[in-house]
DNA sequence: ACTACTAATGACCTTTGGGTCATTAATATA
DNA sequence: TATATTAATGACCCAAAGGTCATTAGTAGT
């Protein structure tokens, strides 16, 4: 081009970009971290649009609000993860412990190593004011997960391999140990550390020697 | 919402009053629960003020700022619940299993069902910008209920009660489905509720059931 | 009853940050 | 190459909220 940088010493390629349609996920992406780091409340949008690489004002061609874009962003995330794993439960051959346990490592895997637990703080922490966010997530992902371990539990109770009691009665117990795990990580982490391997081996150990006859 | 009345016939009793000692724990009070309801950046000074019956400016005479204000709230409810409970513990006779069910029993009232969930909910969401929230919360309560939990599950052990196992090793596990109700309890309740008493039977049986021979 | 002290007030100041809009310039079309 | 379109900018507006302080009025001490 015919312009030549002002700094020339300085890699400051800061050319103004026209991407329509790049700029929407860019900015929700943006968003989000800002969210999960600062809260809704305490975020700004400068510092969004900063981190998407655009101007404050260019959010405003793309969202309404700062509420727009926040619910935007945090339903963007709330996606069905487990529809594969549903049909895994019902095609599969073999013990159900077997099935279980590895049911457990999916959800470890997608909700509570993945970066999907920052959506998780953002849900307990902006949940009371905005009811959407728990209630789609519940139905998108939480009441996903109960269903397949309560489906896991009934086959193995017809197969005569799991006894019935107390546990059986309430899935929210087997799942329960993982989302500790997850706001344990977000919190607790930098000051108690916690081995999410001999964790989870705990937590299979526990879930099936209340199961298992 | 306290309305001022411009009606006369109200009985609108807003004498002014000098309550030096009484003031900051008002304060305090009115600040947790707005910070519980806003977090931090959300919560309103001037609404903390209005909740505790004096106005903003009246803050400053016992916060140097909002900051100030939020650290002693919060502070103020990070207290050390489980002490007596670590001497019934030392000084139970009986079986293991029972001791187990007994202490957390008392961690369900004291933690789960109490209010001091709503400390939870700031722990969670502000934990990230003020590390020493976590880290105190930790120190007086988490700690002292892993303590207690792996004194138990050891005290098991040795009498021939429990076996060894991954369980044993990993003490969050015991502790983990309580902490889940009580996340629970604060933002999935309205969309899908969770009964406590049959919640913490399934846990006491599974945690049984994994620990017992 | 008078006075000194200071808790409490509320008007005021200042900064922050959400939101707007005229202007600029990148791209498509002719 | 010239022109139209509109994505993107950044200066600007303004309400909201944190924070200050001179004034007011309870209260204790005499």
């Amino acid at each position: 081009m015919t312009k030549p940088e002002t700094v020339s010493r300085s890699a400051a390629p800061k050319k103004r970009q026209r991407r329509k349609d790049a700029r929407p996920a860019e900015i929700i992406e943006a968003g989000l971290a800002e969210f999960a780091e600062k809260g809704f409340a305490g975020a700004r949008l400068a510092d969004v649009a900063a981190r998407a690489g655009v101007v404050k004002g260019t959010i405003y061609r793309y969202f309404d609000n700062k509420e727009a874009l926040f619910q935007a962003a945090v339903m963007s995330r709330i996606v069905s993860t487990l529809d594969n794993v549903e049909e895994l439960v019902d095609g599969y051959e073999g013990p159900t412990d077997e099935l279980l346990k590895l049911v457990l490592k999916v959800i470890y895997e997608k909700i509570v190593a993945s970066d999907a637990r920052i959506l998780l703080r953002i849900i307990i922490a902006e949940g009371a004011r905005f009811p959407d966010i728990p209630a789609n997530y519940y139905r998108d992902s939480i009441s996903k997960g109960m269903a397949l371990i309560d489906r896991i539990v009934q086959r193995g109770i017809e197969q005569g391999e799991f006894q019935d009691g107390p546990m059986t009665k309430a899935p929210p117990i087997i799942l329960g140990p993982a989302i500790f795990a997850a706001v344990w990580k977000m919190t607790f982490e930098p000051v108690a550390p916690l081995d999410l391997d001999t964790f989870m081996e705990a937590h299979v150990d526990m879930a099936l020697n209340g199961l298992l006859r």
